[in-house]
Formats: structure tokens, sequence, C-alpha cells
DNA sequence: TATGAATGAGAATTCATTCAT
DNA sequence: CATGAATGAATTCTCATTCAT
């Protein structure tokens, strides 16, 4: 973290547009091909830069995976703390959440790593990702009882249906393409819709 | 088909029972690790033979998920075939179905591939395995849709609907263990419940 | 050819040199050891490399073959070419290409690949460089026919022949040494004059 | 030599036809896709055998060439004394040579091997073929010189002159195929008839 | 900042070879 | 006599990574 920072610290003025760059289309390598799937080249390429070139932004592949969970993580932490913040009953604000999670997962920002391949990450890097992933999922679960404590959300068991719908939504880079047949805003409306069903009292 | 059956024809009498038992192991390695990430090696250290062992039993490396597609697309058309012999309305038709892939996906058979890494198919195959999984996916739609018309499912997009349960399905085997601690049973248990609510009218 | 151009195209100034090396180096050795005799290994060895480092010059090894063939192509056209431009009868205009070959051969532009090991070529290389060789040696058979016609060659089975003195002539590779106790040049005086005396009427 | 002999020894009835096949097929195979090129299985496959099986009648692949050569050289040795033999000139006692040479290597029985691969044979191996090609093509320039000195053939480099006509005689199987465009009988006459210009006096 | 050139570790695959049956 | 099953070495090729420029 702080070591990262250091690393990042004394690089030129444009660096962290390229940087973010970089992140974005590696998120969406790593979404499409999978972790070994990907190579080093075929990121350069898109980016119009020699493999070698890379290094100047990450130190190395794993740690570029590693950039990518961050962010995902820090998009989904986002999302959750304005689901969280937005007002009404548990399940309002768990479908508040989802709907923010979906326009990272499908929006504007570019694509965002779902966090499959977490095994090829090094112990240090995992055991963070790992336990923010465990926190995003508890945060989730969390909303899920509170709405059935309120009576918004059915009862069910918690940790199964949390798992359910992640499943869902992290499976859906694997057959949305933005500028496909579907909308991205199509994806959001009817997604949530399919969740407040599988939730709703 | 038919040049595969030729080659498995002439072998021996444990020959079938040693290649079942590779198809098995090398799915959970897939499912686990990807098509790139999973080497040949690592299959074969949990057969206790080496890499070139395999090689007797396959063809290649692209055979081998290639076989395990077919093995899962089998194992998903069973389930389907079931579920649609299944009497009652189109929700418990389509419930009965989710049970049986459940089944499958968490039992006994061992793992089963879900066809992520299709891309990494040669054309032939791809094509083949791309037309049973549209197969799947669109009779599923189909069950929907009864239920829907016999008004036992609540009026949704069908596509989408569809590709949200496939998603939470196929996300099944990235966090489930088997002997881990939730049996398969209860997973079999809540999944189809939590199904139930997001699909009934 | 074009595809071949483009992948040297924008590569620095010593590549070229290093490239030439490299397919001189591999002439010899498939003129040796055959296509599947030569390892990559040995071909790098010989030019202080490893193995990987050839993939930066070429992109197979088939490919390697491909353009040791082309060049040897280019510089068998080239003899044929100046064959054909020299004066004189049809005999002479035969040994002077013999002559030229020869140089090509056993002289100082390194090693040419003789064109066995075609069949280790792919379809679209194997169709490219038997075109070239067939040109050639119907070119040279022409030459044959013309020497008959205008009274220099005896009379004979034309194909025949040629392919007489064409297997003398790749055969010589696997006797001749450049640095060993006969000449080039003996060779070369040698050998024009034994054609001289098989074709001369 | 003789401890073949023994390994020969103790085999059954049939043994010795099977294995004269398996030296022809072998022989074939060698020919036209040179050692390292020709895997035994391929060979097998010929004789409707499994790999295994071979090991029935040859120790290892080097052994096998090494019986392939041995008798290219006894056939090549039985050639040449029947063309020493022969009456006539030097000149008549060659072309006889080439002649019956050419009967075994067009011929009936069977593809000979051409004494391409030397390096790839063991030591031991190795010596005794090369001393045996050695003496072979000695015999031959011998018959060359004697033709010169009773004057049937014109003066000439023997070396030079032995060398490529070997050379034009190996390179036959290159090009040659029994049941091709043309007959085995044309390809001596013509083979020999050139021969004869390209010595005689 | 970025590239050209190279490396070394590992991947898939082939193949000669063995041995129990 | 022959095969089924397996092995270990070698081979082609890919890829992350380095470093001088």
């Amino acid at each position: 973290m702080s070591e990262i920072k250091q690393w990042h610290a004394d690089k030129g003025p444009q660096y962290r547009l390229k940087h973010d760059r970089l992140l974005r289309v590696a998120a969406a390598c790593f979404n499409q091909k999978g972790y070994s799937g990907t190579s080093l080249k075929d990121v350069a390429r898109q980016l119009d830069l020699t493999d070698a070139a890379l290094y100047y932004y990450v130190r190395s592949k794993e740690e570029l995976v590693y950039q990518c969970y961050r962010r995902a993580a820090d998009l989904g932490a986002r999302a959750m703390a304005r689901g969280q913040a937005a007002g009404g009953s548990g399940l309002e604000r768990a479908l508040a959440y989802l709907d923010h999670h979906l326009d990272a997962l499908c929006g504007e920002e570019g694509p965002v790593a779902i966090m499959s391949e977490i095994p090829s990450l090094k112990p240090g890097h995992k055991a963070d990702i790992l336990e923010r992933s465990r926190e995003h999922s508890l945060a989730f679960e969390v909303l899920i009882a509170e709405g059935i404590a309120d009576g918004s959300i059915a009862p069910c068991d918690v940790r199964m249906t949390g798992n359910a719908i992640m499943g869902a939504l992290n499976w859906i880079p694997k057959w949305f393409r933005p500028g496909g047949p579907v909308s991205a805003a199509q994806v959001r409306g009817q997604f949530t819709e399919f969740c407040r069903r599988a939730l709703g009292a």
C-alpha cells in the first residue's frame, strides 16, 4: 500500500492517466481470458506500447492483477457505501447497492475486474483482496439481514442468497458486451428487477 | 464425435474408468484455474501419472477441455430432459431441472466443467459446444416462458432472467467445495428455494 | 511474402545482419542433419544465442526452413538468370549456369539449403517452394533442349538428364566441406568439366 | 555382427520373413523422411503392428537404421561384385555395376536405404558403415581408373567423377516413385546411358 | 519514457523405450 | 508374439522479465 504509493510517487504528469487506462484495459483482458490466458503483450498492444514499456507502470504482472482487484474492490466498496447510505428499507438499500455496482460493471468507467483468479495473487496481496472481498460479501449479507428484519425481504438463508446474487452479478461480464444488442441501462434495470423479485417479501 | 469414439475404440477395459477419472479431475482444475491456468502436469499429478501419460487418454489439452465440456453438456441436457419430463407447472418443471442440474454440479459424479473458457476451443469444437450451450439456455428460457404463460412464473424478461440464474448456478463451483461446511444437499435445497422466490408469480 | 516483410519491417539495423547469419547457419544444419534432425538449440548454440532468442528472428522452425529455401531459390534463380544471359551455345549457357550455382553452393555466401525436406513445409509454403523448384528444373531442361537443338548437346532424355545433374549437384553439400582438402574452386572446375562431358555432343 | 546373429538366432520360423519386410519398410521411410523424421510408430503402422512389437525384431531404432545400411551395403557390394565380374572394358564394367545397383534401388527387392543419415549411427556402427561405404566408392573409382587406363573412359578426376555419379544415383529415390509415370526400366536405361556419355572416351 | 534484444522458466507435445501380461 | 500402459528425455514454443540505450 504505502510501498505502492511510493512507487507511483516520482513519475511524470501524464502518468496517472496512462496508468488508469492500463488498469481498465487489463481488467477487460483478465475478465475475458483469465490471468494466465492474458499475456502482457496483448495488453500492451491495446495500449500501443511494447510489453517492456508496461514495466514503467507496473512492477509485475501479478501486481497488475492486484491493482485491478484493488480498483474493483474500491468501486465495489463505493457502490456498497452508496447503497448503505441510500434511504429506505433493507430491500431498497440492497437494490440501490446493486444498481450502483452494475453501473460500474457495465458502465462508462470501463470494465471492472471480477474477482475470479484470486489464487494467482501472491500471499500478501491475496490476503488483502480476500479480506476486502469478504467484507463486501458480508456487507451485502448484512443488508439482506436488515431487510429480513424490517420485513422488506423474505426470510431466507442469507449467505446462500448472497452467493447466488453475487454469482449472477459476476457472470454478467461473460455475456454482456458494451455496444452489443442489450444496452447497459437495460441490463441494470432488468437485473435489479430480477433481484427485487428474488428478495422481496 | 465418431472420430473421438474411434480413438477410444480399441483401448482396454480399465481404460474407460481411468479416462472418466481424468475428465473429473480435469474439470475440477479447469473450474478453479481456467484453461491456461491449468497445466497438464497439475492434472497428471492428481492422477499419479506423468504428464506424458495423459496423452494415452487424450490427444491434446484442447481435446481434454472439449471432452469435459461434452460431458458437462450431456449432464446438463440430461438434467434438462428430466426437468421437462417432470410434471406440473412451468415453475415446477424449471425447479425440477435446476434441482437435477445442481445434483450433477455438486454431487457424487464429481465436478462438472462449467462452460467458461469456450474461446480456448478450436473452431469445430467451439461451434459444437456453443450450439449445445445455446440449446440449453434456450430450453431454460422456454421453461420460463411456459411458466409465465401458465401463470406459475411472474412476467419478466425471459433472457435476462435466464442469464441471471445460469450465472448464479455457474458461479457455485467457485465457492462450493464438496466436504466443506455446507453440504451439497443444503446448497441444492436453498438454491432452488432462491429460484422459486425469484421466479414465482 | 508481404506478411514476412511485414514481420521484418520494424526491426532495428543490426537485425538484418543477424537474421542473415541465422539463415546461413540454419541452412548448414538442415543440409547436414535434415529438418527434424536439426534442433533449434543446435542452431542457436552456433550463434551464441538461446533457442528462445531465435524466435525474435523467426516465427517458427517451419518458417526458418521456408526462409532458407526462399534464399536458396533466390540464389538458384540468380544463377539461372546469369546462365541464360551468358552468350554462346546451349551447352555453354548450361555450363555457365552450373558454374554460378556451384559458386553459391560452395562459395563465400555461406551454405545454401538444398531443397530436400520439402514435405516438412506447411501447405502454402510448400506450394510456393515447389513451384519455384519446378521452374528451376524446367529452366535447366530448357537449356538442355536448346543445346540439343543447336547441336552443342548430345540428344538425350531431357528430364532424366536434368534430374541426374541436379542430383549430383545437390549431393555436393553432403561431401564437400569448405576448408576441407578439396577447394571450392576445384569442385567448381571439375564438376563443370564432368557436366561438359556428360552433355557435350 | 556375431552379437547380432546371436540376437536373431533363437527366434521363430517366420521371423526372418517379417524381419526382412521390416527392413524394407523402414528403408522406405528413412529415405523419404530421414532418420529423425521417421517415427517407429509410422513404421509399425505400415506393418500392422504396434511400435512396441518392433522391439521383438530390433533392439533399438539406431540398430534398425544400422541394419538397413548393412542391407544396403550388401546389395551395393553385390552389385559391385557383379559389375567387376562382368567382362569388357572398364567402362562396360562400371556401367554393369550401375545397372545392377539401379536394379536394387528402383527394383523389386524393395527400397534400399541410401546412406544419408550416417551421423545418426553410434560410433561402432558408424565406423563399420563408413568403411563399407568408402570401400564401395573406392571400388567404383578403381573401375573408373581402369577404364581410363584401358582407354574406354575419358581422363578425368576420378574422385570427383565418382562423387558426382554416386550423388546422381543417391538422389534418385528423391524423385523416383515405383508405380509413377516413369518405369524403373526406363530410369535404368536412361541413367546408364547418361553415365556412358559422362564417362565414355 | 519507451524500445530492441535477449534470457530463463515452464508449457505442450512427441517419441524411443520398457515391462508385465 | 504382441499389446496396453506408462515413463523420461528432448523439442518446439510462449511469456514474464531485464537492461542498455
